[in-house]
RNA sequence: CGGGGAGUGGCGCAGCCUGGCAGCGCACUUGACUGGGGGUCAAGAGGUCGCCGGUUCAAAUCCGGCCUCCCCGACCA
């Protein structure tokens, strides 16, 4: 590709609402342009990134068996009411009319699709294990779109849904997208770390996320220092700070004016928060089911994490409650005591709770607390649980010994074991060697193939630009000729070169335009292309190109006949360098 | 959805407080010089000042409403 003709130009300045350093550059290279909140354009730099990202994910995908399909994007609105995520989803789901007034949605993911897909085209236990797999558009209503191409409303995902006759044939074919997962990751220069997650909205049975750690990321991660225990904050165990034991005390009534917040308790009665109990009142609901009040108590010392309290409770979503319910429920906020609750609502207790006697509790009325509150003895809690959020510091549950450090990182990929919940909801069931119907067992794995563009950017770049991986730059390397305009000798050995490099197979972007010397050198070094020749009256006097490697700055002069070997061993060299299994 | 910030040529910004010709840098066009790390000079093109309404002789500027975008949080397969 001749620069002088690439539609998109390279910005001086980022605009100022790009902050992460992937926006504020694939802004700059003039790879992408926004449209409207969480929608982007791609040009053909950004365009090609993408489709190297894929092409590494469609490898793997096919080396590991899968199989690619194309489904569609708009898709009955009753295939969502089917599996009941129509509700699950909420408002993130993209609804639409057609002209006849039917309802639709735009597919936010595609379990549903799949499973029919499957459904209608397998009846025998000898179509399994079958993987299929789709690289499309898939649009979600997000309530906030984020960092560029982190969290998107119009996004590029590979989708994988694995059916397997039983829980074994599943674990084969989970590990087998693990395993790709992590090959695809590597390949595109993304460290990733996988760490046990949350199902979430998705359901199903256990799932493994691919964490890119990055400051610019939405998710927190808790890492053991010691074993390698890896976990989203959503899941993730933790040993609670032990209390000291004590014989429990007199409950006594302690007048606490003005007083609403834990810290301001443990200030005001200078006693440590972890000698507190924290309450915090919830609706749980969702589906047609009327709402339910739950009251959840933790330690003072700790906090309420929603998505383990959501999971306690058999996966109904929790919303904090209004004033007017709190108000309604006769309870007190700043003062709410777990005593005297009886069985007027639903109490969670944190597994914190059971082991700290003498807690400092509210007494139900403004203005007071209670001293010495114990479980068991003076209130009952409906269940007992891991309800709290694992935070930087506390000690690993998997070892015992390590400490946990919290990160940020984007999400990646994705890898679910779903077990039958699709499968049942769509009669997807085949026939088994006995003769009797079997229902397949499903896995699903997703990866965001903006989020690959993104991360690769962001893990691979400098104060002058990106520094794409090979895997997924735009083009192999940049052709820099200098002066060409004056400089006929130059302009003829640029040209040469040009179609000597793409007849060896190389994919090369050549900087034609008659553009001083320091714009050229800074537009290569932020478009970033893993290498830049420059063919110049210097070079050429001493019968060489000069090669320089973006991610390293190293140059080197090779003669002119050598210049595409060379940079086919080179390019080989970095292919090599990324597989992990090489 | 809660909190905060911002909308003025393609990008970055000033002007607004105190109403009176819409400006600057970069980018763009033409020409000349120069040119191995965003060079110089000259001449140009390009803007309903986010939208609607109000006040006023006069609104980018003052007042009201709305929209959009960004950041933190909530939500998020």
């Amino acid at each position: 590709m001749r620069m002088s003709r690439l539609f998109g130009r390279t910005l001086r300045q980022a605009p100022a609402d790009a902050e992460t350093a992937s926006h504020r550059l694939l802004l700059r290279a003039g790879c992408i342009d926004q449209l409207m909140a969480g929608a982007y354009s791609y040009m053909p730099l950004g365009r090609r990134a993408r489709l190297k990202a894929e092409n590494v994910v469609r490898e793997e995908m096919d080396a590991a068996g899968g199989q690619e399909v194309l489904l569609p994007a708009i898709q009955p609105v009753e295939l969502w009411q089917q599996s009941g995520r129509e509700e699950a989803f909420g408002p993130v789901l993209f609804h639409l009319n057609d002209q006849r007034g039917r309802g639709l949605v735009l597919g936010p993911t595609h379990e549903e699709v799949i499973t029919r897909l499957f459904a209608d085209h397998s009846s025998s236990y000898r179509d399994l294990p079958v993987t299929l797999y789709q690289i499309q558009t898939k649009f979600r209503d997000e309530g906030r779109p984020r960092g560029g191409l982190v969290r998107v409303r119009e996004f590029t995902m590979k989708d994988a849904y694995s059916f397997d006759v039983d829980e074994d044939g599943l674990t084969d074919s989970y590990d087998a997208m693990f395993q790709a997962y992590r090959r695809i990751f590597a390949r595109c220069g993304v460290p990733t770390v996988p760490v046990e997650a949350d199902s979430g909205a998705i359901g199903g049975k256990g799932s493994q996320e691919f964490i890119f750690l990055s400051e610019a990321g939405e998710d927190t991660v808790a890492l053991c220092s010691d074993c390698g225990y890896a976990a989203n904050t959503e899941k993730a165990a933790f040993v609670r700070p032990p209390a000291a034991p004590e014989d429990p005390l007199p409950v006594e009534e302690v007048s606490t004016p003005g007083t609403t917040t834990i810290e301001q308790l443990a200030t005001l009665l200078e006693v440590p928060t972890s000698r507190t109990a924290k309450a915090v009142f919830y609706m749980a609901g969702g589906g047609s089911d009327p709402e339910e009040p739950i009251f959840a108590v933790v330690r003072g010392d700790l906090e309420i994490n929603e998505v383990k309290l959501s999971n306690e409770l058999d996966g109904r979503a929790v919303r904090a409650m209004t004033d007017a319910e709190v108000e309604h429920f006769g309870l007190v906020a700043g003062s709410a005591s777990p005593v005297g609750l009886g069985d007027r609502m639903t109490v969670v207790a944190d597994l914190s709770v059971p082991d700290s006697p003498n807690l400092l509790a509210g007494a139900n009325k403004a203005d007071f607390h209670l001293r010495n509150v114990n479980l068991g003895r003076d209130w009952q809690a409906s269940l007992v649980a891991d309800i709290a959020l694992a935070e930087d510091g506390h000690r690993c549950a998997a070892c015992g010994t390590g400490v946990i450090r919290l990160h940020r990182g984007i999400e990646m990929g994705h890898v679910f074991r779903l077990g039958q919940i699709y499968s049942e909801a769509f009669s997807a069931d085949v026939l088994g060697a006995d003769g009797q119907p079997v229902v397949p067992t499903m896995g699903c794995y997703g990866i965001g193939v903006d989020r690959i563009v993104a991360a690769a950017v962001e893990a691979n770049h400098d104060e002058d630009g990106i520094s794409w991986p090979v895997s997924v730059a735009p083009y192999d390397v940049q052709l820099v000729a200098l002066r060409l305009d004056r400089d006929p000798p130059v302009a003829e050995e640029a040209e040469a070169l040009y179609a000597e490099l793409e007849n060896a197979g190389l994919e090369v972007l050549f900087d034609d335009r008659d553009e001083s010397p320091g714009v050229k050198f800074n537009d290569a070094d932020l478009i970033g292309l893993p290498w830049r020749l420059t063919v110049s009256a210097r070079n050429q006097a001493q019968g060489a190109v000069e090669l320089r490697t973006r991610a390293t700055g190293e140059v080197e002069h090779v003669p002119r006949g050598e210049v595409a070997s060379r940079l086919q061993a080179l390019r080989a060299a970095a292919i090599e360098a990324l597989d992990p299994d090489a």
